[in-house]
DNA sequence: CTATTGATACGAAATAACTCGTATATGGCA
DNA sequence: TGCCATATACGAGTTATTTCGTATCAATAG
């Protein structure tokens, strides 16, 4: 499997956009990310073009107005990033990073239960 | 509070042995990041200079050879990292980046113990 | 047809991060 | 004392990332 190189912090936001959106003109990804940030146009249209030469989205330029979409998975990208983290900074143990996250916010009874199940899981190995 | 200043990558690396030494020179830290990468004397030294004015080490400078010592906290900073992961990467749930870790590797049995406890705790609440 | 609107392409400046060479100081030892 | 090993300071080059202005092209309203 090619080794997936890892996206930027502004190309991480755009990513968020592409995954929640599945499919989005530069036009979109910008209004979006307006709401969070200033930014002009044209940087989010230089960023997404460099992400399309480095392969991180692909597009459909058929029309006058293309149409972009995140060509690298979101779970992918996650245990990327989190892969990372545990190595850098929790000394390679996810259990730690694990700890670290939920003491830091409390999740709901439902998240609770979720992860319970999870863990449950775990322990039956 | 003051608001800590992110860390960039190849100060992580210099942190993170701080954080295990608690005291040590120039020399110790390169020493250490010698063995997992190549980088030069100087490159290190002025890495932990920078770090310096940034105000994420201290250091001893009344002998010849200074003694630095880390001014961040390993956990500050790692909660730092994490909450920016899960605001970035997770749509702001802490669940799903724990689901995330603890899919991607299967801790021991004490750690599993170790999470169910933490799990208890927060559903008592 | 032509003016306007809205899109992409592209060059290049601004910033941040990293890297390293060289100058210079200091301490110890022959 | 004078040399050598080892330290720090610092300027500056290099690469990565972000930012934006301007050129240009295409569709469309009038």
């Amino acid at each position: 499997m090619a080794k997936q190189i890892k996206p930027t912090e502004g190309e991480l936001e755009i990513l968020q956009v592409l995954w929640e959106k599945e499919k989005a003109t530069v036009r979109d990804v910008h209004e979006t990310i307006l709401k969070t940030k200033e930014a002009g146009y044209t940087t989010t249209l230089k960023l997404m073009q460099i992400m399309f030469e480095k392969g991180l989205v692909t597009r459909d330029d058929s029309a006058k107005t293309h149409i972009y979409q995140a060509n690298v998975s979101k779970e992918k990208t996650q245990s990327q990033f989190v892969g990372k983290m545990i190595s850098s900074l929790f000394g390679g143990s996810s259990t730690q990073l694990v700890m670290q996250a939920l003491g830091s916010q409390s999740p709901s009874k439902e998240e609770l239960h979720e992860i319970q199940q999870l863990l449950d899981n775990l322990k039956k190995q």
